[in-house]
DNA sequence: CGTGCGATGTATCGGACCGATACATCGCGG
DNA sequence: CCGCGATGTATCGGTCCGATACATCGCACG
């Protein structure tokens, strides 16, 4: 997920690691908190040897004259390569389970910008059936077991329920607008002011069979 | 937060594993999906190691007849000891930074009927505090940083904000209901007196006392 | 009658992510 | 000129998850 959110944020432009952690913070806000660094730092590393995202030098070239200050260790800016691309497109077009739970979910829904139309609409039917599966479930507890538990476990439970409902309703409205080829829920109509979003990968293009 | 659910659990019955992790899935399941066998054992085990549970034979006295049929592993029924009760009051009742995030917040509230009021109290008002931080934050991106977002991410950070206004009312009514002395909730009337107070184990279950 | 299959049940392993901590630099106000 | 909060990189131990393995039990179906 962290390596999804980096690829996908890296994108837009390149950026050293506490900036990175607060632009996640700002698109990932709605589902959880800021990324812990101790989840970063190994990570960028691991993009890094994997050959996803590379170096960006932030002195110019003369960076020579003041290397040995204190071993001065300026900010380190990364910058997504063409491998790190592909990944990003392939990991956002993939759909595991993961990618239906409150974090997966949430993260790929943050680069729906970048995802072509008919993955968005599985990817927001895939999320209805789960969340539909958890109210089920909750409905199943209060309905059956609600002697068995005390009244704060109950009110808990109700609460799940109504957020699921409202989850469902919410998924349903976003799903009837992608059939529709409208815009997210935004209820302008089109030309956003300035530059919108460049869609990347247009539908229709490097369609990968499953095995 | 495992360790807490599970000495809470065990205090209402003794149970094993598989059966734990099914009330604990009845229990928690508005807040988080069943939880890990990965998780689930090796708490267990730490929660042995500190005494804090023991095993409690299912087989009777005689089992020494058939030890040895294929090394007869049957299911192992843990239950909590004195000093298990002494370790979840203690949880319970201290409130570090963890227990108003989500999952620390439902667990705790999962186990309200165990808890004295005061700490219930401190609990929600600081549950509430963190949802109107969380709250402000969405706000503030909304409002300042709207036109870096597409309109994908920003559908994400209202639905979230929506999310926590509505939890910050629940929480005011439940914080309402505290103060007023009154059950959760639940609106069926008092039908079994006004002491609903500071009761943790609430009337009408977990007869067994200490042997 | 047996046989396979889904529910029950215990257990481990690698990996993802977190929270605390440490340490260095920079800009600015007192 | 000194301290202090923001910026910035980095590591470590611990918690929890997901996949996997394996064994038993009851019962439906041929």
């Amino acid at each position: 997920m962290l390596e999804l959110a980096i690829l996908g944020l890296l994108q837009e432009s390149p950026m050293h690691g506490y900036e990175l952690r607060k632009e996640l913070a700002a698109k990932l806000g709605a589902i959880r908190a800021a990324i812990s660094y101790g989840s970063l730092y190994p990570t960028l590393r691991r993009l890094q040897a994997a050959g996803w995202i590379t170096e960006a030098a932030t002195t110019p070239a003369t960076a020579e004259e003041v290397p040995a200050l204190t071993s001065r260790r300026g900010r380190v800016v990364y910058e997504i390569t063409a491998e790190g691309k592909e990944r990003f497109a392939k990991l956002i077009a993939q759909a595991g389970p993961e990618t239906y739970d409150d974090t997966g979910f949430g993260v790929h829904f943050a680069f729906f910008a970048r995802t072509d139309q008919a993955t968005r609409l599985r990817i927001l039917e895939g999320r209805r059936r789960k969340i539909e599966e958890r109210r089920e479930g909750l409905r199943d507890v209060l309905a059956r077991a609600a002697e068995r538990l005390d009244a704060y476990t109950l009110e808990l439970q109700r609460h799940g329920l109504d957020a699921c409902e409202r989850e469902v309703r919410w998924l349903e409205e976003l799903i009837a607008n992608e059939r529709s080829g409208r815009a997210p829920t935004v209820p302008q109509p089109g030309t956003a002011g300035g530059r919108a979003n460049e869609s990347p990968p247009p539908p229709g293009e490097s369609r990968k069979e499953r095995p």
